[in-house]
DNA sequence: TTGACTTCACCGACCAGACGGTACAGTTAA
DNA sequence: TTAACTGTACCGTCTGGTCGGTGAAGTCAA
């Protein structure tokens, strides 16, 4: 699991989330990830032998990122009322990158085979899980988790409508949920 | 625009949709399309003359056909808070098929170019547009706006994390948010 | 009526390029 | 020396798209 020269593993992985970004899911090819990350196809098999193993490095360096991103966030939110479902919309607010930003390479995983996604499904179930057992208001933390992954999916598909005025509302509107959230 | 022999293109659309699903987003063939549809590959592109035509033609038939059923269900809403919010919560809730029967043409067309999603993305801004015209609490529907988005894309990209009971609650959840809504 | 001609809808062989992956020889650091 | 690593050449497959047909139906002049 440990690879024994991190650093080409490394590069590649940030010029295949390049690539999935610029070249657009779809046209996701080993020689355009090699070529970005200034190396031979052969070398970039070397480190991952098949494209599915690059593809779940992806996804799951994308997870590990995430993570680590939340676990940043917890200490702000400690002891406020859904703290951890403060702190997901809170990345999520502070990560509002241009289209050209998003994680793009979950979509190529997805093109290749859905099940990559796999590893996201139980993150967030869990992530849910977590938010909802210490909720004073369970539903209302459904629904609050349900429009962060609006605003991320969106986001990641390109599919955002809402203006910057919006969004920055939307934001507000749903930490005064949380904070204020008492069962109906 | 309107088609000689309607009858070849629904069906041709039909099994796009149908292969969409079943060989999965990145699998989407011309001569998969053709096959499904009981057609050569000659007569498929007699009817489109591109692979982009006829994911054009997937994403149009797909806003066509959930606009009118959004516009069956404006019925039910009407004079109620949110009416059209209502609706389209309405709409989503009683097609929470399984993920085999989602819309999966829109994912292949994203894969081809991002910017086949782009009626899509102008829809979804006219709908939410309407939807906030008319609100008593402007933001309430926005953050309604996105968790519907969030149950359908996750929905969409099998990344579904609720069960049943969960989703119910969540349905009724916003159902309840938005009858009740009032500026906070 | 009939025969020449046109259009429509479709067929299927074929092609060129892209892409994933292999084979293997070379290089370099320990 | 050896093991980690890189580069290059190449292969087979898949796929979008082209192209020359084919039969059925219709049109129309003589």
């Amino acid at each position: 699991m440990a690879p024994r020269r991190p650093s080409s593993r490394a590069k590649i992985l940030k010029a295949a989330a390049a690539v999935a970004r610029e070249a657009g899911i779809g046209h996701f090819s080993l020689d355009a990830v090699a070529a970005r990350a200034g190396l031979s196809k052969g070398g970039l098999l070397y480190n991952f032998p098949t494209k599915s193993k690059l593809l779940e490095a992806l996804v799951e360096e994308h997870l590990v990122e995430f993570e680590a991103e939340l676990s940043n966030y917890a200490a702000c939110s400690a002891g406020r009322p859904n703290a951890l479902a403060a702190s997901f919309l809170a990345v999520t607010r502070d990560q509002d990158y241009p289209q050209e930003q998003q994680p793009a390479g979950l979509l190529a995983a997805l093109a290749k085979d859905p099940s990559f996604l796999e590893p996201v499904l139980r993150f967030n179930r869990q992530t849910l899980t977590r938010m909802t057992a210490t909720a004073s208001d369970p539903h209302m933390v459904l629904v609050a988790f349900l429009a962060i992954e609006g605003l991320r999916l969106t986001r990641l598909l390109g599919l955002d409508v809402l203006d910057a005025s919006e969004r920055a509302a939307a934001y507000a509107k749903l930490e005064a949920l949380l904070a204020a959230s008492t069962p109906a």
